[in-house]
RNA sequence: UCCCGGGUAGCUCAGCCGGCAGAGCAGGUGGCUGUUAACCACCCUGUCGGGGGUUCGAAUCCCUCCCCGGGAGCCA
């Protein structure tokens, strides 16, 4: 079979005939099927289970959280295959859908014909019949999609980022594709991958003995983006309300559980619009979220429940429903020095809030959603909003139980003035910038945005302790597959 | 990058004050007419992470490197 006549069986059983297999999708039988319906499925095998004279086949194509019960007897040309449909071969199988006599399924397939496509040699197979460590999982990254808990992940990320476009073009947000391969080097603090066709074992050189980027193929130094932010900001402000999501990159040397070198960012962005507008927005946002993982996903999320017990669908049902707790940074604070709670790192106006500080706040103090406002202006970016105080900055960070921030976002400074003055101070190269500035220039406006990191997201919805165990094919420091 | 904890059969782990390398699961074979990670019986399974050292003798003690996990920092 070519690929192209893979695509038509799954998208179309009348274009040519003579390669269909008539697949049925099993989320499609189970949930439309109907007793004494002719059915072909096609799938993996999960588990087999012999019995003298009958076999029980548990059968997963991906499509559900639930596999599908092959019931084949004695009687079937397809017990005569059996030996071969080992955990993890490919098969086909047709039959009979009917009701289950049995507990535990609502349809099975009296099975007439099996097709094997492919064998999985039981012993050397990785996956095996009982439980998996996720830390195992980790290593055969390329099968761990074959098991019901990555199954389940993957599904739930696609929902959810099937809800972020449902969400935002809903709302009449409009996407946006910044670059992935970026000029500016001033996004954030962190490291950034440099994107070069220099040849590496002779670099050109500059004065100095710097490398001379102007021989490189942009003629200057590239980088991969750390931020679709600023680029959104100028779309934003021609377009109104934007929203972009996209693949984004850190060269940071994090080793942590909630850290990728290479992750999905979302990251709205809103013209007239100020902290309070955005506040709002990330609220629905997240709750919209939480409702369509519930209403799409609740089968992942209650497998997840019931194997992982980091999520629950109640848990989200409560978050979907219940209102974010507001607080301003200088009273977190005050609830962090009051509560005398013996922290290994200090509290005091002026420093930044330590993840121990955070969770603080939304497990002991407030038990949900926090979000933090208006942070001293030393220890947030310089696009963030000047208050009249003086001393904080427009900022918000949506802070979650266990994974701590989850969201980081801000009112744009839109005074030219003010916004030249904190580059100069935090170092920003302006002479670089001045389109940014130019926003500020021309029709400059009020507007705001967040951006919110879909693994964090995905990991909060699933309960996945490491982020590394929410995506496909995890970047993180020594650690590149396929 | 720093601080802890680990690396022993395909997987999960016990063995670690030195003295013949183990269990459960998986796998194989046989049994069982409806199973649900089926059940019962028997069988198979090793570079004890790599290298070096101490010792009559090292999975066990020492040094070193690699890898994994948890926490921290940076952040989303």
């Amino acid at each position: 079979m070519t690929p192209i006549s893979k695509l038509f069986t799954l998208y179309s059983i009348h274009i040519v005939p003579e390669v269909i297999m008539q697949r049925l999708r099993i989320k499609n039988v189970l949930s439309e099927g109907h007793a004494g319906q002719p059915v072909t499925v096609c799938g993996w095998v999960r588990t087999k289970r012999e019995s003298k004279g009958i076999a029980f086949i548990a059968l997963s194509d991906g499509s559900t959280q639930d596999t599908l019960q092959l019931v084949v007897s004695e009687t079937s040309p397809a017990f005569q295959i059996l030996a071969r449909c080992n955990t993890g071969a490919a098969i086909k199988a047709a039959g009979s859908l009917k009701e289950s006599p049995a507990q535990g399924q609502k349809f099975e397939i009296e099975v007439s014909e099996i097709e094997i496509f492919g064998d999985a040699d039981p012993a050397s197979y990785p996956l095996q019949k009982k439980g998996h460590t996720l830390e195992f999982l980790r290593e055969i990254g390329h099968l761990r999609p074959r098991t019901n808990t990555f199954g389940a992940i993957f599904r739930v990320r696609n929902i959810l980022a099937e809800a972020v476009h449902e969400f935002f073009q809903g709302r009449g947000f409009i996407w946006v594709h910044t670059p992935v391969i970026t000029a500016s080097d001033c996004e954030g603090a962190g490291d950034m991958f440099t994107v070069t066709s220099l040849p590496l074992e002779s670099l050109p050189r500059a004065a100095g003995g710097v490398v001379d980027f102007s021989q490189d193929f942009f003629g200057k130094h590239a980088y991969l983006t750390v931020s679709g932010q600023l680029e959104a900001e100028f779309l934003a402000m021609s377009l109104g309300d934007v929203y972009t999501f996209g693949p984004t990159f850190r060269a940071e040397n994090s080793n942590t559980s909630r850290h990728l070198s290479e992750f999905w960012m979302i990251e709205p962005e809103m013209a007239f619009a100020d902290l309070k507008d955005d506040m709002l927005l990330a609220e629905d946002f997240f709750r919209f979220l939480c409702r369509r993982a519930l209403e799409k996903g609740e089968s992942e999320i209650a497998f997840l429940e019931k194997f992982y017990k980091n999520t629950s669908v109640a848990g989200l049902k409560d978050l979907a429903e219940k209102s974010f707790v507001h607080i301003t940074y200088t009273d977190a604070v005050r609830e962090l020095e009051k509560s005398g709670e013996k922290f290994e790192f200090p509290v005091k106006w002026g420093l930044d809030l330590q993840s121990e500080h955070e969770r603080y706040l939304t497990d002991k103090v407030f038990k949900g959603t926090v979000i933090v406002t208006d942070y001293p202006k030393e220890i947030k970016a310089f696009y963030m909003k000047m208050n009249d105080d003086g001393r904080t900055v427009a900022a918000m960070d949506v802070l979650v139980p266990k994974i701590g921030e989850i969201i980081g976002g801000s009112q744009r400074e839109e005074r030219v003035d003010v916004l030249t003055e904190r580059m100069s101070k935090s170092g920003i190269p302006v002479e670089n910038m001045q389109w940014y500035l130019d926003l500020r220039r021309f029709g400059s406006a009020p507007h705001a945005g967040f951006g919110l990191g879909f693994e964090r997201l995905v990991q909060y919805i699933t309960g996945m302790q490491n982020i590394r165990d929410v995506i496909p094919c995890p970047r993180a420091p020594r650690e590149i597959k396929f």
